[in-house]
RNA sequence: GCGGGAGUAACUCAGUGGUAGAGUGCGACCUUGCCAAGGUCGAAGUCGCGAGUUCAAAUCUCGUCUCCCGCUCCA
């Protein structure tokens, strides 16, 4: 089973200490959350797991750590700055609030003249459009909304300020990146040739992105503030379709490898009307964060993309292509990042295959995936988190039967150390064995090791499974070879 | 921005004008010892904030702030 809704886990989440809502003691902060000492430890995790998988297992696979702040003509000529807002107007009468370049994309398809247009605003909108809600003609202006957050370099703000109304392009205007994307392929040059690298080979980076959505919302699915896994894999155009393939299917059993429920994803292929302004195709990877909603459709939402960017963005920032004109289409670039095939004898720009996951969507999928109850023998529920054992934030906790028992404390406290260096363990003696057990059924550990007055004698102790609660006696000299290898299972 | 809901202890919530409550959780001690056992004691809230009405406001009035859900998306 899975959690019925995202409540179920908020609760849980600040309950236990994975998810706190950030600035709580100010009042809080929209959208902006906290992770606590277990939830740092499932994000650690996650991102662990994804890294060994996508940089360590394969052959073909750098990492990167690129800078937030990039220089803003990263983003002027990755079409960001161009496409990454939208233009939306409110109703007056209904007060319903839309895309005015979709509204305009609409009336445009069905009066054809509209296309030539000249509009007294700079945003293309026809006040004469009618709202698809109530049929009125009544709209405020059209106003742009950028996703990028910007910021100023330097203590120079007021010159930034003027940049708000006029097209003067200032150096000391700066944005916090929307994606980790493009600090890779402005590196790809240099880590091509550094590792000496040969296409096909990828870019894995994980890093946090900003993006100011209008809609944020549903606990940590959109946050204003996100972490990404992104990896661009890089390919002789041509071979960019098969490779994307590739790609789709491993992401997918990625996630159902460390234990979602394949009846909770499911891929999502992007109509050509959706995809974003350098894809060529695109599927996504959803899960089922909505269970509870009526409509079996949005049920669904995006937990990872998988894009095929052709060879948009190596063009645009490389500084050789040349307009109709002859002119160069990028003046800024100092570099071309074309890339030479020796075997060949060919020079292209490579196509590149994108999946971009997102760390706090897949951690909350995760979370929702390994909710369960289960009821005790007494008819109890019990909440119990199936985690897979790499996701697990604790590993194992070591608890002693009894607490006024000073050679078993002792014992058990031991024992926790011994561990400590080699996984994530942690000691607890604050109450009867039960509610031990419920505990770190309720945060996902694994296992349990319980010290008893045998222990002392045989030098053994019970290990105690999370998801069956079957219990094993397994020898204090043989623990960590027995906790290891049933982790990594 | 618009619509809806909500702000009281760490959590869930009672409390319709008269000395701030319960359950859970948390801590200490006693007792017990394998699936949230029992007992005793304890810590914990200027009731979101401000003003007004009143002898008296968590409660009534006005204002204000914040959060959550839905609408524009796409990690």
């Amino acid at each position: 089973m899975s959690a019925p809704n995202i409540e179920t886990i908020v609760s849980l989440a600040k309950r236990r200490g994975f998810v706190f809502p950030s600035s709580e003691i100010y009042g809080g902060l929209g959208s902006a959350w906290d992770y606590g000492p277990l939830g740092v430890e499932l994000c650690n995790n996650v991102k662990r797991a994804w890294w060994r998988w996508m940089v360590y297992e394969r052959d073909d696979m750098e990492g990167l750590d690129s800078s937030i702040i990039l220089n803003r003509a990263v983003w002027k000529y990755s079409g960001h700055e161009e496409t990454f807002s939208d233009p939306l107007v409110d109703c007056k009468k209904c007060n319903g609030r839309f895309r005015a370049d979709k509204l305009q994309e609409e009336y445009e398809h069905h009066h054809p003249e509209a296309r030539h247009l000249v509009y007294e605003t700079k945003i293309r909108f026809n006040p004469n459009i009618k709202c698809p809600n109530c049929g009125a003609s009544d709209w405020t202006d059209a106003r742009p909304f950028n996703l990028m957050f910007r910021t100023q370099l330097g203590a120079t703000a007021e010159a930034a300020n003027e940049t708000d109304e006029g097209d003067i392009y200032l150096s000391n205007v700066a944005y916090l990146r929307p994606e980790t994307a493009q600090g890779i392929f402005i590196n790809f040059h240099l880590v091509q040739q550094t590792m000496r690298r040969k296409v096909p080979f990828g870019i894995a980076q994980i890093g946090k992105s900003f993006r100011n959505e209008v809609t944020p919302g549903n606990f940590i699915f959109r946050t204003r503030e996100f972490e990404q896994m992104e990896m661009e894999y890089f390919v002789r155009p041509g071979e960019d379709e098969t490779a994307h393939q590739e790609w789709i299917d491993n992401c997918y059993n990625w996630y159902a490898s460390l234990g979602l429920s394949r009846d909770n994803l499911r891929l999502y292929e992007q109509p050509k009307e959706e995809l974003a302004h350098y894809a060529k195709r695109t599927v996504d990877i959803h899960y089922r964060f909505f269970p509870e909603r009526a409509d079996e459709e949005k049920h669904w939402d995006e937990l990872m993309g998988i894009a095929n960017r052709t060879d948009f963005d190596l063009k645009a920032h490389s500084k050789n292509p040349l307009n109709e004109e002859g002119k160069r289409v990028n003046p800024d670039s100092t570099e071309d990042l074309s890339y030479f095939d020796e075997a060949r004898k060919e020079r292209y720009y490579p196509y590149v295959i994108e999946p971009a996951a997102g760390v706090n969507r897949s951690v909350l999928a995760f979370l929702m995936d390994a909710y369960s109850e289960r009821t005790t023998e007494k008819g109890e529920p019990r909440v119990v988190l199936k985690l897979h054992p790499k996701l697990a934030p604790i590993k194992v906790a070591v608890l002693p039967l009894a607490k006024n028992k000073p050679e078993i404390v002792g014992m058990a406290k031991a024992i926790k150390r011994s561990l400590q260096p080699l996984m994530r363990a942690v000691y607890d003696d604050t109450g009867g064995i039960g509610k031990l057990y419920a505990r770190q059924d309720e945060i996902g550990t694994p296992f349990c090791v319980t010290v008893d007055h045998q222990s002392l004698e045989d030098e053994a102790v019970t290990v105690r499974d999370r998801d069956t609660w079957e219990q094993e006696r397994i020898k204090v000299a043989d623990l960590q070879q027995h906790l290891q290898t049933r982790l990594i299972k």
